[in-house]
Order: C-alpha cells, then structure tokens, then sequence
DNA sequence: ATCGTCTGTCATTAG
DNA sequence: ATCTAATGACAGACG
C-alpha cells in the first residue's frame, strides 16, 4: 500500500530523519519506515524486520535466490542472449521489495538481468545477515542503550525531510546553530556527505551493494568525531561549577570520659564535692563518631562524583559504550544530574525543539512545534545514557545524577498524550529505564534555550547575566531560563536540606541516647549518695548516743537525752547544751 | 491495593 | 527591593 504513495512523498532527508527518529524510538511506526524512505532508510528497515523475522526472512530469502539463480541459469542457458528482463525484473524487483525494500532496484533494473543484478542478487541475498550485525549498533533502536552513546547515525536524518514544516526546519537550523550542538553539526555534515556518497551510489550503481559496502562502518567514526574538544571542556567547565556536598554540620563536644560512678566510702560521703564530675566521655566519645560517621555518610555521595570522571568526555569521544551499572538511575544527591546530560552530544543531536511537556508547565511550550512532542521525549531517552555517565556526575556534586533515573516519570503522561507516541507498550519500560532527561532539559530543549541547564543552574549570578546578556531570548525562553535556574537551585537546596535534616535526626538521636545514658547515671549516683547519707545519719547517731552516754555530772550520773544535747561548732568543738538554755539561745 | 520512601517542585520565610 | 538559601508541604514514582 504506502510503496504505492512513495513516489509521491518525496521525502527529504530532514523528513526521513524524523522519521528515522520516531522509528527509532517507536520501534515501529505502524507502517514500515521503508514507506517514507526509499533510499538509505531501507538498509535500516531490512535490518529491523530480519530481527523480528530472522530466521524466516533468510529460508525465504535463500528461497529467492535460487529463483533469481534459477532465472539466471535460464537465462544463460537457453537464450544465451540478455533476456528481456520484464519477467525477471519485476520477479527481482518484488523480491527486493519485500526483503529489502528497495524501490531503487527496481527502477534501476528495467532491461535485461546483468552481471551486475546477479551480484547484487548474491548480495542480497546472502550479505543481509552480516549487515544485521555490524548496523544494528547503530541503526537499530533496539541495540542496547549503551550503544546509544553512539549518536552519529541519528543525525542524518534530520539533513533533509519534506515532511517537516518551514518553523520546524528552522528550528533545526537554530538548534544546529547553537554552541552545544556543534558537535552534532559536524556530524550531520558527516552524514550530509556520508549520504552523499551513499546516494549516489545506491542510486547510480546498486541499493543492495551500498548495503554491503563498508558504508555502515563510517558511521563509528563519526562517532568518534561527535564530541569537539571544546565541547568537552564545556562539560568539565560545567562539573568544576558542581558544589561538593557539605559535611555534617553537627559537632558534638563532650568531655570524653569514661569513669563510672564508683561506691565512695563513708567518710567520702562528707565531702561529695570533690567526686562531682563529669562523666559524659562515654557519650561524648559516641558523639564523635557518630560525628565521623555523619561526615563520611555526607561524603559518601562524592563518591559518585568520582565514578563521573569515569565517564567523562573521554570515554564519550572514544565512543565506548558504557554499561548501564556505571550509571547509578538516581539523581539523589546535590549534584545536579540533569544539566550535565543536557550538555552531551547524544542530546543536542536529538534536540529538535518540539516534545511534550507532561506536567503543568507544558503550557510554557506553546511555542514550541507540539507535532514533534513524543518524539522529543522518545528520541532522548536513547541519548540518555551517555549522558548519564556525566550527569551522573553530578549527583555527583551536586552533580546528580545520576542522576539520573526516571528522573521524569511525569514524561510517560506527556508522551501518552503525545499524538505521534507508539503505540508498543515495550517501549514504555525502555523510556522508564532511558528517558531521564529532566523535564526542564526537556523544555530547554524545546524552546531552544542555548545553554546548557547545567550551566543555567550552575553559573555564578554574574556569569548567568553575562550569558544572558550575550543571547537575544524571547519571554518565553527567559521566563523558562528563570525557571530552571529557580528549580535546579531549589532541588539542590532540597537536596541539601533533607540531608541536613537527617543528619539533625541522627546527631538528635545519638544526643537523645546519651542525655539518656547520662540521666541513668545519675539516677544511679542519687540513689547511691542517698544510700551513704542514711548510713552517715545512721552512724553519726550512734556516735551521738555513744558520746552522750559517755558524759557524767558533777555527781556521776549521766545526763538525760531529754534535758540535755550535744552540739558541735565548725571548728569541731563539742558542746553539751541544756534542752531548755538550747531553745532559749535560739530564740535570742 | 496499600504503604513507606525518595525525589522534584512550589510557596513561604529569613537573612 | 531584590535575591538566595532554607524549609515545610505536596504530589508522583517506585519498590
């Protein structure tokens, strides 16, 4: 059916490029992409249904060519001449066009069947299952997520597309245009001439050979080439702004002791003074560690920091694919993921300005192209993980990254309303598990903010306005400018807060802790000075009595308890006090 | 289905 | 008056 309309399309690259994209994404767009793509697509579109019907595809493939061989051999054999190739042609060209779509065999192909068919029938046929292979890495969007960092093979197809719209062609020349995605410029130049070469020779020669031809392999090279130097020091420009996460703030100093109350004797009884001392040293010295531990908990998230230089450029430009474990999903910490992805290659290659906005601020994208909205918000998530790495970073200080996991579940609602989503729910687990650019990268992205979201939020306020000042941005843009600024300093101030806070509940625990321990010890202490006391009063009344009963008067009897008592001054001196003088002294 | 946790965001306040 | 950090509160995602 759709074969039928190609003719009349006439897609440009650009338009085949989106389409590439949304096919990319979509896994399938409901209609093959070969529908829109006649040309260099069809490799691609071959490659995906060999993967979905491998094996069936190469017995019916083996299938043709015995037939085009068997037709061949006829050929051959019995004329000896170039038969009229209107039977073996459209045999060759329906063949072609259901293995490998390419309407280009076809109309190349209208005379008679040549060497050169023959060969290009043989390589057909037998190279499919070799090009599956080596392309996929780069033409599939099923490959693994760590062969996304590659994103050189996406940026043909925004070159030409009859299908976009004027405002969307340039809105690709401005995002082009901007600093961040030179590097995808240089790689869609690549491309521009890759298809130039690739054109033309599918074209004037044969479809199927470019399919063999080393064409696929430039693409990796490209690669390499995807992440100029300055691009680079862009982003380490952008990790040096991370903050490093604060150490604990608490700081418990207490005397370190570890004397228990001990049993004093008696006589120490009278002087408890001098055994009045602090003892919190078992506490205090808790406190300290438990001060260390807070300090090397705080510095843990520095920790990701580290494995971020693990990721840094270099790896990019390499164009090595990292595994995902290297990518911690969270964006916890103070770093600040999300704007080190904004900053990598694979995104600016993406950045076509128009995606959806899943949460309420998708209003503030009006201007932006809504056709475009789930490709956008599909088409990042494979770029994702190479951002990742660096953003992890920054969760990294707060370089989050990590940041980075499902940083924005809010996408899948946009996405769903999103007109041009796919309809395969598989690729919902896939944005889950890619699709972490932040909603705000998203928005920088559809309006075409020219900076980096790290370097919005990171930036000194000095060097913001500078920035600011150097680019001539709509309401719209500087409204959402603010916004993310507004948002990533805030996230990184929640960050931060909530980790005070718990540090605050920790070192209030460990203080709750020992004010309890010390509370216990001084229970204990007042019920052992109140153990001593009673034995003094207990003590000192037998001596009392012992004294008294010692006393004698002048006529030899003793005194009575009654009438008499002893008293004692401060320098020891004991005196015997009558009853009645007693309470008379005290009256006066 | 429910609950607890984590995270981002907004609104508010203090410095 | 303005900006920024801090923080409470809320909502969504996730296990």
């Amino acid at each position: 059916m759709m074969e039928i309309e190609l003719p009349k399309m006439h897609p440009s690259q650009q338009d085949m490029d989106l389409i590439d994209i949304l096919w990319r994404q979509d896994v399938d767009l409901g209609a093959g992409r070969e529908v829109f793509d006649f040309s260099y697509r069809q490799k691609e579109v071959e490659l995906r249904r060999q993967r979905e019907k491998e094996e069936e595809k190469q017995q019916q493939r083996l299938r043709e060519q015995e037939k085009a061989l068997l037709a061949q051999l006829q050929l051959d054999e019995e004329t000896g001449e170039f038969v009229p190739r209107s039977a073996p042609l459209t045999q060759a060209g329906s063949t072609n066009a259901e293995i490998a779509q390419n309407g280009a065999f076809a109309e190349q192909d209208g005379d008679a069947m040549s060497f050169d068919e023959c060969m290009q029938l043989l390589a057909e046929t037998f190279p499919l299952d070799e090009p599956a292979e080596s392309a996929p890495p780069c033409l599939d969007a099923s490959v693994p997520p760590s062969t996304d960092l590659m994103m050189p093979p996406d940026i043909p197809a925004f070159t030409q597309n009859p299908l976009m719209q004027g405002s969307l062609d340039q809105a690709w020349m401005e995002l082009l245009s901007l600093p961040e995605l030179q590097c995808l410029n240089m790689q869609m130049q690549e491309s521009l001439d890759m298809n130039g070469f690739m054109k033309p020779s599918a074209e004037a020669q044969d479809p199927n050979y470019s399919q063999y031809l080393p064409g696929m392999d430039p693409l990796p090279s490209v690669q390499t080439e995807v992440c100029p130097p300055e691009y680079i020091n862009t982003y380490d420009g952008s990790f040096n702004t991370m903050v490093s996460p604060n150490l604990s703030q608490m700081s418990l100093n207490v005397p370190d002791v570890g004397a228990e109350f001990r049993p004093e004797e008696f006589n120490e009884l009278f002087y408890p003074e001098m055994e009045v001392k602090e003892d919190s040293g078992p506490v205090a010295s808790d406190g300290e560690n438990m001060v260390s531990q807070l300090a090397e908990i705080s510095s843990d998230p520095p920790v990701n920091h580290m494995d971020l230089h693990s990721f840094s450029p270099g790896s990019f430009s390499s164009g090595k694919p990292e595994p995902m474990s290297e990518f911690p999903d969270s964006d916890s910490g103070l770093s600040l993921d999300a704007s080190p992805h904004m900053s990598s290659p694979g995104k600016s290659l993406n950045g076509d300005g128009s995606f959806g906005f899943s949460d309420s601020d998708s209003e503030e994208m009006d201007g932006s192209p809504g056709g475009m909205e789930s490709d956008y918000t599909e088409i990042f998530p494979l770029v994702y993980l190479s951002d990742g790495a660096q953003g992890s970073l920054s969760e990294k200080p707060p370089g989050e990254a990590q940041e980075m996991k499902a940083k924005n579940p809010k996408i899948e609602p946009a996405e769903a309303s999103g007109h041009s989503k796919p309809p395969f729910t598989k690729d919902k687990q896939k944005k889950r598990s890619e699709a972490r650019l932040s909603r705000d990268e998203q928005r920088a992205k559809a309006l075409q903010i020219p900076f980096t979201v790290d370097k919005i939020i990171n930036l000194p306020v000095d060097d913001f306005n500078e920035m600011m000042s150097k680019h001539q941005l709509s309401e719209a843009q500087l409204a959402l400018v603010r916004d993310i600024r507004r948002r990533g300093k805030n996230k990184v101030a929640a960050q931060n807060c909530r980790k005070r806070k718990l540090e605050n509940i920790v070192g209030l625990e460990y203080e709750l802790d020992s004010l309890k321990e010390e509370k216990e010890r001084l229970m204990k202490e007042k019920s052992q000075r109140s153990t001593s006391l009673r034995e003094m009063k207990k003590q000192l009344s037998t001596l009392y009595q012992e004294v008294f009963g010692m006393l004698r008067d002048e006529q030899g009897k003793p005194f009575s308890p009654n009438e008499y008592s002893l008293q004692h001054t401060a320098d020891g001196t004991v005196f015997l006090v009558p009853r009645l003088k007693k309470t008379l002294v005290k009256n006066n």
